[in-house]
DNA sequence: AAAATTCAGTAAAACGCTTGCATTGCCTTT
DNA sequence: AAAGGCAATGCAAGCGTTTTACTGAATTTT
């Protein structure tokens, strides 16, 4: 017994209707009437009949699909936006084709190119870095685009953000407040904007406004791993930093255990505070004061942004700012 | 300048050849003749096509899409299978359809049904356990299926797994050499396969072997969560255990910090063993000893099986299993 | 009661590609 | 030189929908 597709048309002779009366059921289109639909509807379930999504995408060009560009779901900072933005997809009937980049530019085009290809209606890029490469696929086609959770300091497309400047800001005043004389901030690389830019820049103004002078020394540049923050608080001790700014929390629970490690008391004798709030800032002993980022709203709201341009909704602002917070917890005083 | 959608059909009259042609080259079919080939790449080139995937997998009926189904991306142990399978799809040129279930009945089966309905060329699924309603959606399609981290107690699709029982039996067998008397299995519900049948029965041998007497009462079920292990540990002292083997990374650190909370000396009054793994294990002080299962690996291996069967090659053994270890670290003397 | 409007439904043309089959040259064979 | 074979290409029929334009019938308006 082959099992034979069933298409729409099966339906239609079934029923005895055109096609298109039964597409217009399958897809609530007001004008069938009642009993009709009603008979359709039976034929539908009788011969347990599925609409092919890909025929749908080609002759209506749209897929209910959106790409979206992930560096690592193995990362809990990503995964907690992937969550958010999966969710508020499945609500409003999109389906999410995940890919990895690992930042790394040349698979960031390549996957862009071939979801592309495949017609998402929509794309949600995270990543540090906008490179011009990216930027280029983005206006080549006009798919709408939000980052989430990244920064484009040109703001050519969506966003959704919190304000960096003034999280870090606030995270170095607490440190200086409490008496540490050289705090260090140890992010990913600085050519990415969001620590090039933004979070030096708090850290910055949080020096300036309590006259401490700028120490270059100070600031370190990681891979966001534990294995990096391990090896790290070795060079922090070096440069005589008494407290941390980190930029990824898998980055400061190594730094912590660096510190736990070599018998250095936390937050007596050393502070830290991280930047992502994810669950590992409660799973540490002791637990990590954090920046707190609602990532999962953040992939939320950016989904949601981006399917009000996917139905060429008029936008307020593209560009959006979440709300954070400083979350005190056992590895500050 | 309205961006005017390019067709196959465009290159075929700019290349002066029939679509049929470019048909050819850009699937790379052998029957080309070089020059021709030539010719049509550079039109290609200059009029910047990009051939839409929509059109074609509705003429080839197949869409280089596999679905993946998945408890929740944020948690560790199902991110790193995604991870492989992600980067083995990619090796094999697909794409993959990512979809959080919750392990909730209703969003599996009703998620099954639109991947299906956007015709992925296969399915990778992971959760606890495989209800006959998700079964009978399985085999209402014959689209190939692969379990990944996953058991089907009745084989009827393909997975990959380690051997749970022995592992169990493993973990179970060293803390009751290290002098446990009442050593505790804290799992998700026993009504999953792989713990009721599998990580149960397992345990139970160990026991047997060394002619412990089973007490239900050191038998627990819980969340795979921090918070359950956080409290879950006053119940483990109640009983009085003095071990445990968690199936669940985050709730084996949520077990380990409640003892600590107590001031309960980890791995000297109470000893920890972990199921999987993640990079977890390794952030805690001190570090979790853990069965040692490849999860990238098993994701990978999964996804690889997945495109055997999708090429219809022949499957030697569509249920592996893959080796594991037992990891030892700080949480077992 | 004729005209206008709405409602249900039909037919058929896209949508952009793949692919089986047919065709055309051009070489080899004999 | 006729016949056969093969490589390279073209033709056109799908693939399963949506959607546009249209038609009749039913209903309302005047």
């Amino acid at each position: 017994m082959e099992k034979q597709t069933i298409t729409i048309y099966d339906v239609a002779r079934e029923a005895n209707v055109s096609m298109a009366t039964v597409s217009r059921v399958v897809n609530g289109n007001p004008n069938v009437k009642p009993a009709t639909r009603k008979k359709v509807l039976e034929v539908i379930e009788r011969l347990d009949y599925r609409p092919n999504a890909v025929a749908r995408g080609l002759a209506s060009k749209k897929t209910t699909t959106v790409g979206v560009i992930i560096p690592d779901v193995t990362n809990m900072f990503f995964s907690s936006l992937a969550r958010g933005i999966d969710d508020v997809a499945t609500m409003y009937k999109y389906n999410i084709i995940l890919a990895n980049s690992d930042e790394n530019n040349q698979k960031e085009v390549s996957v862009l190119s071939t979801l592309l290809a495949k017609q998402v209606d929509g794309l949600i890029f995270m990543g540090h870095e906008l490179t011009d490469s990216i930027r280029a696929e983005f206006s080549r086609s006009k798919t709408p685009v939000v980052l989430a959770g990244s920064i484009d300091p040109d703001e050519q497309v969506g966003s959704v953000n919190i304000d960096y400047v003034a999280a870090v800001e606030e995270a170095t005043h607490q440190l200086l407040e409490s008496g540490n004389k050289r705090v260090a901030l140890a992010t990913g690389s600085l050519t990415h904007p969001i620590n090039g830019q933004f979070r030096l820049k708090g850290y910055k103004q949080a020096l300036e406004k309590a006259s401490v002078a700028y120490d270059e020394s100070l600031i370190f540049e990681n891979e966001p791993s534990y294995q990096a923050g391990l090896a790290l608080f070795g060079k922090l001790q070096k440069v005589g930093a008494t407290a941390v700014i980190a930029g990824d929390d898998e980055l400061a629970v190594g730094i912590l255990d660096g510190a736990l490690d070599k018998g250095v008391k936390v937050p007596d004798d050393f502070e830290i505070i991280t930047s992502n709030n994810t669950k590992l800032t409660e799973m540490t002993r002791p637990q990590l004061t954090s920046i707190d980022q609602p990532l999962y709203d953040i992939g939320a709201v950016a989904m949601r942004l981006l399917t009000k341009m996917m139905n060429k909704e008029e936008i307020e602002e593209k560009t959006v700012m979440l709300g954070f917070d400083i979350l005190k917890r056992g590895s500050t005083k």
